[in-house]
Formats: C-alpha cells, structure tokens, sequence
DNA sequence: CTTGACCTTCCAGTCACGGGAAGGCCTACC
DNA sequence: GGTAGGCCTTCCCGTGACTGGAAGGTCAAG
C-alpha cells in the first residue's frame, strides 16, 4: 500500500508518516521504485499512533505505549501508569489555563470596551491593577 | 540597569529578554562597555510582557498590547478584543483537554492495572475499544 | 594580577510537524 | 510514442518561544 491511502485510512497526513519513520516508529518496506510500502501491520500502527496523539500522548509516550501494545507479555500497570502521568499532566495544563480564564475573563468583563483609552486590562498587564 | 537586575525585577530570564530586544519588544541603550542600559521604561514593558504571556498571550498579542499600552489615544475596545479572542481559544483548549480527560480517565479507571496484559487503554487505542 | 561573577554574541536544540522545491515514477489518454 | 497530471521521493527551512552552551570580553574585589 502506499503512503496516500494509508495516509486515507489512518487519517494521518503523508508527511506526518514520513516523520514517524524518520523517527523509527514505523518502519514500512520499500519497493522496487524507492516507494514506501506498507504492509497491514504498519497501518495498524499508525491508526494507534493517531489515537494516542489525539488524546495528547507525545512521541515518546506513544513509543512507550507501542512497544507495550506489541509486548503480549506486558503488564497492564505499566499501560495504566504511562496514562495516569499523562492525566496528570492534562490535569495541571487544565488548572493553569482555569486560572488564565479566571483573571483575563474578570479582566474583560471589567473593561468597557469603547472608545475611551481607560482600560482594567492594560492596567493589570503594567501592574498597576 | 545591566541586563541581570532587570531580569531579577521582571522575573524573567536574561535569555528571554535578550530575546524580546532580538524581536524588537524592548530597545534598550548600550553603554560604552557594550552592555544593555535599560532604563525605568524598559523594565516597565518587560515587568508588562511577564505579566501578559503569564497570562497566556502570544508574543504578537504581547507586541499589540504594548503597542496599545503605549498609545494613550487607543479605545479600550481595541485592547478587549485582543483579551476576548485569547479568551475563546483559551476555552477551546479547556475544552479539548477536558475531552482527553474524560476519555483518559475512562480508560484509566477501566485498566486493572495488575501484572495481566488485558489492558482496555491499549484496545482503545488499536482501534478495538 | 588573578579570580569569579558578570556581560557579550552566536550556534544548536527543543516538539511535532508543515511548506515547498526539485526531481523520479506511473497511468491514462491522444 | 509522447505527454499531462498525479503520485511518490529526498532535502531543507520555518514554526513559537524560548533554553543550553561555547568562546570570549569586562568589571570589582582581594
């Protein structure tokens, strides 16, 4: 299979294939005429990889979680504790952009927002709120 | 002021500021040793641009801001826009987040997490869940 | 006069790709 | 048989907002 219809199937751009082969996490075979071709486990992989990284997994996370998927001797704790630290992180990314929201959502709801210069928002960015 | 107590007054690193006068958000003088002088002013933009990238701005916000904080003819409706579009894709991340969350922390809660393979977290990932 | 803490510039790396150039290959159609 | 276009290839640069580190100049203290 080439590079666009698994490109198709696993809903992952061509170019983004070709970055997780340079990066060694898919190593498809090639053909005579230098095209990559890949074979049903590489799409299998790749659909996980989509997966992962749509629900914010990075690389290397998602390297981890692929040599566990294809180890049939792994230990599910071992899935669960890569996931758990990646809730944590998303846990905390949460939390800072709440408290963004927080202070810029009182910020704008205090500025009149017309033509008028007096602005709680600028006064708080100079420190002065 | 050398480039050091600045960046203990700002909060910020000196790589940082070096970086900001590289992109044009400060121009501070140069004394005859070659040294950055920042003057009151320039510590105030950069006390200014800690506080708003704290608050999740991109530097080209960061840049409209100041521009804004520096023109005492501006409309406060220019700034509360600047602040209401940042808003809606801070809450656009909140929401993606929170979507991985609630999928994660399913898929999490669902893993026994023993020394077993059975792992729901990587069956959802291969497509299988 | 040396030590060590500052300061300078410049280069490379981060993360996960995306854009685009230059060129090879393959199929369909005339 | 030629050609058009749609694939494919590699390679290099750019993104955002820095961070790390090397190589070297400057300054104050002892």
């Amino acid at each position: 299979m080439n590079i666009g219809e698994v490109a198709e199937q696993s809903g992952l751009p061509a170019k983004t294939i070709r970055y997780y082969e340079d990066i060694g996490l898919v190593r498809p075979a090639r053909g005579e005429n230098g095209y990559r071709a890949f074979g049903a486990n590489d799409v299998h992989k790749l659909v996980f990889l989509a997966r992962a990284r749509s629900l914010g997994f990075t690389i290397e996370d998602c390297r981890a979680l692929l040599a566990l998927y294809e180890d049939r001797g792994r230990a599910s704790a071992d899935v669960k504790q890569v996931a758990q630290e990646h809730l944590g992180s998303i846990e905390r990314k949460i939390a800072e952009l709440q408290t963004m929201h927080a202070t810029l959502s009182d910020l704008v709801t205090r500025c009149h927002g017309d033509t008028r210069p007096d602005c709680p928002i600028l006064e708080d960015l100079a420190g002065r709120g």
